[in-house]
DNA sequence: GTTTTCACG
DNA sequence: ACGTACGTGAAAACC
């Protein structure tokens, strides 16, 4: 099968500009809209694999169909001059990368698409692909095109089943239903008083609009909606013309000739050289050594040298003699590279052979916690070094950037781009200084040296250390789990009248809503949702859903805990964890390989698993968790005095705040009403809206809107200060915690509504939860600090973001519980008080 | 590799 | 008219 690939230019490369942070050229040149167009494509390109690809854009020039405006267009914004001047660079990137670029004078970039992809049916065994954001372009849709339609986060291979599972109707219909419809920010009038619903009930009726009208008389047709048909059938017909994209237009080309074309290594080198985009050189594994000797490379930087002729391959008396602090160093491939002043070593003996170089040493590394591993494992004690950890670095300057890898921060820091898989620890002195000037102009660097530097060390001990866990507990429990499931399956083939594969919500769903018949209300792109909530829904229906139900959570806790972990234990029965520590845009630590952050608590059954995490013999397990201190931190940021009054007079805060919505006394708040509360108060952090908050406590849309409206009553200050937040994200492009930490939040000045509405959220939520994750690190290093500083035998062995478990000996609780609360309360200063609930028992569930 | 579901704060 | 709460990780099915 052959496969062409064609590409909306202008929707793409908007997308890219107004979904991105803006990024520049030192020279002050916008570049993100390329840089973001071209990792979209790009994406695209390896998944499809086309064999013909081209990319069509819009000349400027108005045409007689001035509509199909994604938005951006026409009629609204005028296309800003820092993206008019990314096309250029734009087009000639997606040249270089063997791309062909379609522009036609009197022609949008949707005609040229249309009569591109309709290719595909002149030719046997050949199909197109259309990438675009805009849903215009779904009625191209047929046998042989489909549309990759790229939406906020994911990019949605529509075909044709796919549009009819989610428009209702046939994709040759689309233009019919638009007709109908009209679009106002195309200019399409449509038929007055035609909405969606009427359109596509007329739509899946008829079929057609000629069908529509040749039936104008049916009775299925409302008197109303007849009249407004009949009143507005020219505007109707004028409305199909105007939303029908051309497939015929005269792009001159076939399809021969839209082949794709190697990519241009050096061309691409270059420009992207040019354009400042070492990300992308990464990413297509391009160096200066692809570029052809007789081409040279005139300005600019000198092609890298040969970093692998840079290193003396050293013994370890070699390298105590000449290594002296401060180092940088890198292991790659199990060879230790180090670099100090001019001098480059290669080495491949034992740490503890070089263990003197890291007495009180000063080093620049990427990903010390990794580092902290092998020497411990390799025999040094690196807990007296001076670690500086440029993938920190990186992650304060930019947490919601991913983990750059060493290669990228260099040629991002010093515009050197290192071949891939080659050391580059040579450059992390240049790199450092870069960085380190970087996150003191942008007040990140409190954050930066306070807590996550000091954190990478008392990580790597954390995790060393372990949780122990009672294997053979939780081994029988496991195989309890699977005898359940068992029965619960049986009984589940039985109501359902046959057997069948029940880990599959597509065959579950068939079981439910074809051969049972339940009432279905929720579909996914797949067949119909099983989720949780749809099966609570449908339980007054059938006594098959409890039994379903029950089955979920016993397979989930068996598969997901109880069978695996204890595959995971070490020779004393303790598992180990790997936090990430640059890897939430929040400041959050996440935890994988296994996931300890999130065993189950929430239900009797679940909460079980807990019972089964213990502390070694001699020991007790101290628990210590923050009490609300989300919400505490909303009253103390937002300065609101009701709801500090609140805390400070230690009263339940649910149960005051249903008061203060309910409007009553205290006295009168029910069980019920202090749930909704609480809901409330939850999702105010997260910028609830009232359709969620309904849906969370089943009441109706209008009922929880008016809650929050009464909240936000109670709380002004509340109020004002989310109002306040979102105004200086949209002015800033990111929030900041307490702390200093940033989040970038592009999307808050995205065009599309919804993404901007998700910026919204996200900056009302940041501050909050980042503060409160800077918190909880400060007194992790607080609580490690007092520990080894009164000499007790204990130990941090997990953070559950508002939790701390420690691990000390029996003799020694009550001094060790004392401590921890004494540090985590007094880890910041808040103008309410920040409270810590600390127990204590043998294992993860039993503690008082 | 992506989708669906579900575990946690 | 559209979509609908923030931040995560893992297992299993399915493509």
């Amino acid at each position: 099968m052959k496969k062409i690939l064609v590409i909306d230019g202008n929707s793409i490369i908007n997308r890219a500009y107004y979904g991105m942070r803006p990024l520049t050229t030192k020279s002050g040149k916008t570049t993100h809209a390329v840089l973001g167009m071209i990792n979209i494509i790009s994406r695209q390109l390896s998944a499809v694999k086309p064999d013909y690809a081209a990319v069509a854009f819009d000349l400027k020039a108005p045409t007689f169909r001035h509509q199909m405006y994604d938005g951006y267009k026409a009629g609204r914004h005028a296309t800003p001059d820092d993206l008019i001047s990314q096309f250029p660079d734009a087009k000639e990137c997606l040249s270089l990368m063997g791309l062909h670029i379609l522009e036609l004078e009197g022609y949008e970039a949707d005609d040229i698409q249309g009569t591109v992809a309709k290719m595909a049916h002149t030719q046997p065994d050949t199909e197109a692909y259309i990438l675009s954001g805009d849903r215009d372009l779904l009625q191209l849709i047929d046998d042989k095109v489909r549309v990759l339609l790229a939406t906020n986060t994911e990019t949605k291979n529509m075909d044709g089943a796919a549009f009819r599972d989610e428009y209702g109707i046939d994709s040759s219909a689309f233009v019919d239903m638009k007709a109908l419809m009209g679009d106002s920010s195309d200019n399409i009038p449509g038929v007055a008083g035609v909405g969606k619903k009427t359109a596509q009930t007329l739509i899946e009726n008829f079929g057609s609009l000629d069908g529509i009208y040749e039936n104008i008389d049916d009775k299925r047709i409302s008197k109303g909606v007849r009249e407004k048909l009949i009143r507005d059938k020219d505007n109707a017909y004028l409305s199909k013309t105007l939303a029908k994209i051309c497939t015929e237009a005269p792009i001159n080309k076939s399809l021969a000739d839209l082949e794709r074309r190697p990519v241009d290594t050096a061309g691409l080198y270059r420009k992207f050289t040019e354009l400042e985009l070492n990300s992308l050189i990464v990413k297509f594994g391009l160096s200066a050594s692809s570029v052809s000797e007789s081409e040279n490379v005139s300005e600019g930087e000198s092609p890298l040298e040969n970093t692998k002729d840079l290193y003396t391959e050293a013994t370890a008396e070699n390298i105590v003699k000449n290594v002296k602090s401060p180092f940088s160093m890198e292991i790659l491939n199990g060879i230790v590279y180090i670099s100090s002043e001019n001098k480059h070593f290669s080495y491949t003996g034992e740490f503890y052979d070089i263990n003197e170089i890291f007495a009180n040493a000063e080093i620049i590394c990427y990903d010390g916690k990794a580092l902290y591993h092998s020497l411990r494992k390799g025999g040094c004690n690196p807990d007296n070094i001076k670690f500086t950890d440029l993938l920190m670095y990186a992650y304060v300057l930019n947490p919601g950037g991913g983990s750059p890898t060493a290669t990228t921060l260099v040629s991002e820091f010093c515009g050197k781009t290192p071949e891939a898989n080659t050391p580059c620890e040579s450059f992390f002195t240049e790199v450092e200084r870069a960085m380190r000037a970087k996150t003191e102009e942008i007040g990140v660097d409190k954050v930066l040296f306070d807590i996550e530097i000091p954190l990478v060390n008392l990580l790597s001990r954390i995790e060393e250390a372990g949780f122990k866990i009672d294997s053979e507990g939780m081994l029988e429990y496991a195989k309890a789990l699977d005898g359940l499931a068992g029965e619960l399956a049986g009984r589940i083939y039985m109501l359902a009248g046959r057997e069948f594969n029940l880990n599959s919500p597509k065959q579950l769903g068939e079981v439910l809503f074809e051969d049972l018949g339940l009432p279905y209300k929720k579909k996914n792109k797949s067949g119909y949702s099983t989720d949780h909530q749809t099966l609570e829904d449908l339980r007054p229906y059938a006594p098959i859903i409890d039994d379903i139900l029950e089955y979920r959570q016993v397979t989930k806790l068996r598969n997901t805990y109880a069978a695996v972990l204890p595959t995971l234990v070490d020779s004393e029965g303790r598992i180990h964890t790997d936090f990430k520590q640059a890897l939430t845009a929040t400041g959050r630590l996440s935890s994988a390989e296994p996931n300890l952050q999130n065993i189950p608590i929430r239900t009797k059954m679940g909460r079980q698993m807990r019972k089964y995490f213990i502390a070694k013999e001699g020991c007790s397990l101290i628990d210590a968790d923050y009490s609300q201190i989300e919400l505490r931190l909303l009253a103390d940021i937002s300065g609101d005095y009701t709801m500090r009054e609140s805390f400070i007079s230690g009263e339940d805060i649910h149960t005051k705040t249903a008061a203060a919505v309910f409007g009553i006394p205290e006295s009168q708040v029910t069980g019920e009403m202090r749930k909704s509360a609480k809901a409330v108060n939850f999702g105010i952090v997260y910028g609830i809206g009232g359709f969620s908050l309904a849906k969370d406590i089943g009441t109706s849309v209008a009922e929880a809107t008016q809650y929050i409206k009464s909240y936000k009553m109670n709380y002004p200050d509340i109020d004002r200060y989310l109002d306040q937040v979102v105004k200086d994200a949209e002015r800033d492009g990111y929030t900041t915690t307490s702390f200093g930490r940033r989040r970038y939040i592009p999307e808050i000045t995205a065009q599309n509504g919804n993404l901007r509405a998700f910026g919204r959220r996200v900056a009302m939520n940041a501050p909050i939860q980042g503060t409160a994750a800077d918190i909880m690190k400060l007194a992790m290093l607080r609580v490690d600090e007092a520990i080894r500083s009164e000499g007790l035998d204990a130990r941090i062995v997990m953070q559950v973001h508002d939790e701390l478990v420690i691990e000390v000996a029996d003799e020694q609780i009550e001094r060790c519980r004392q401590l921890v609360q004494r540090e985590m309360e007094n880890a910041a200063e808040l103008s309410v008080p920040l409270t810590v609930d600390v127990t204590v028992g043998k294992n993860w569930l039993e503690q008082e």
